[in-house]
DNA sequence: ACAGTCCTCCAGAGATCATTGGAGGATGAC
DNA sequence: GTCATCCTCCAATGATCTCTGGAGGACTGT
């Protein structure tokens, strides 16, 4: 029957759809979007049990969305490629704008009650930037996440050693930081932190998910 | 608490991912996305009864991914907007390329050994083939969703019309045909069915849905 | 008012999913 | 080998989703 192929055919489709309908996978692509990562880590940050971790995990893997590897005792997720960050990415784009809830839930979460996007710098005005060294470009997120993956040029100064950092930067010319992505606080404080202390920084429009989403190159390891 | 707001926030986001995570739904959006329609004439379509459609479309309300309008005693749903198609076709192509599962089931429902990818028009050539009037342009779905909304330039032939078209379109020069989408089937019948007659038509790249996806004009009624 | 159509809501049964703890597999250090 | 670590698998519970029929709401036509 024909109608069976293509029912057949939507079921295999909607194991996407189901991998992307539940939060706490989602919250686990955000973190893999920032680069590999171990299930204990994962779980970890997330604030998940370990088999609650692997078992979303596992959701993930079925759906081809993330991949594996091993190394000694430890098993390392990715994301399976960027098309996936990209999709993330849409999807939560829609999300915003269709749906006032989601719009509220982002502004309660990232505590903006207007928006404060005075000094946003586009991917393409940073990319000019970096190019002439005419910027500190700042990771604010914790150094794993920096270490598994980072714009190219950064320097990794995560938001508790920014106040030992004050200084050093103060010095330095136009500071611009970035954090995991438009769903994420880190940017945003850094930003207001080093406000406080007269160092007009700027804020990189979105983060690493949508720098990685947008095909563009990723460091990975120190410095 | 902090992480309140921000699982409060994935909770918002996962709606979304789990409207797209249901099969039914998935195969309601492939239609919408042809045009408004109502829900019974859904339901038929889809092969499923009226108080599951209505539910699933309750889904996809909630998510605020379609949108309602009432005319008499019919309620016409209708896609929220053209950036949900395209994250419905952007999702495809991922589960598409992630999965050999998906690129499997959809090659035995097109019903397709190989690729019989030869004559594909792509949609930038249309419109340069459309503006020059160089070109039969074949809508073969059915007359509903061709009312619904269609490619500017299009005539309707339904499928099960062809044969009674033979010869018109003998004498035409250049025929094109397309359909829903790259998952579906009926615009690869109708190019066979005229090459058994002789007649060299061309499929369009994809179909409705993904010309609806890039934005492109739409036009509704008849011819 | 009344009947007819189209749709939504409700309630219940069955299926599927999420989470948890515990068992066990794979690997590395010793 | 033994132990420790990290992870996956299994089993069981409770939660959620799906589908179905029936009741009822909204609207039209007579």
């Amino acid at each position: 029957m024909d109608s069976d192929r293509r029912h057949h055919l939507f079921d295999e489709l909607a194991v996407v759809g189901k991998a992307f309908g539940s939060p706490k996978r989602l919250e686990l692509v955000e973190l893999l979007a920032q680069g590999e990562r171990t299930v204990e880590s994962l779980a970890r940050t997330a604030g998940m049990g370990m088999t609650t971790a692997s078992a979303h995990l596992q959701v993930l893997k079925l759906a081809n969305l993330v991949r594996t590897r091993r190394d000694g005792t430890k098993v390392y997720y990715r994301l399976a490629g960027d098309d996936v960050a990209e999709l993330y990415v849409a999807m939560r784009r829609v999300a915003r704008e269709r749906s006032a809830d989601v719009s509220r839930a982002l502004e309660a979460y990232l505590n903006l009650p207007g928006s404060d996007e005075v000094g946003l710098v586009s991917r393409a005005d940073l990319k000019r930037l970096l190019e002439r060294g005419e910027v500190t470009l700042v990771d604010v997120r914790p150094p794993e996440e920096y270490l598994a993956g980072h714009i190219p040029g950064s320097q990794n100064v995560p938001l508790g050693d920014l106040g030992a950092q004050v200084e050093q930067l103060r010095s330095a010319g136009a500071v611009v930081a970035y954090c995991r992505g438009s769903f994420c606080v880190m940017a945003h404080d850094a930003v207001r932190i080093l406000g406080g202390e007269g160092i007009a920084a700027r804020r990189l429009e979105d983060g690493m998910l949508e720098w990685r989403a947008a095909g563009l190159p990723v460091a990975a390891g120190a410095s």
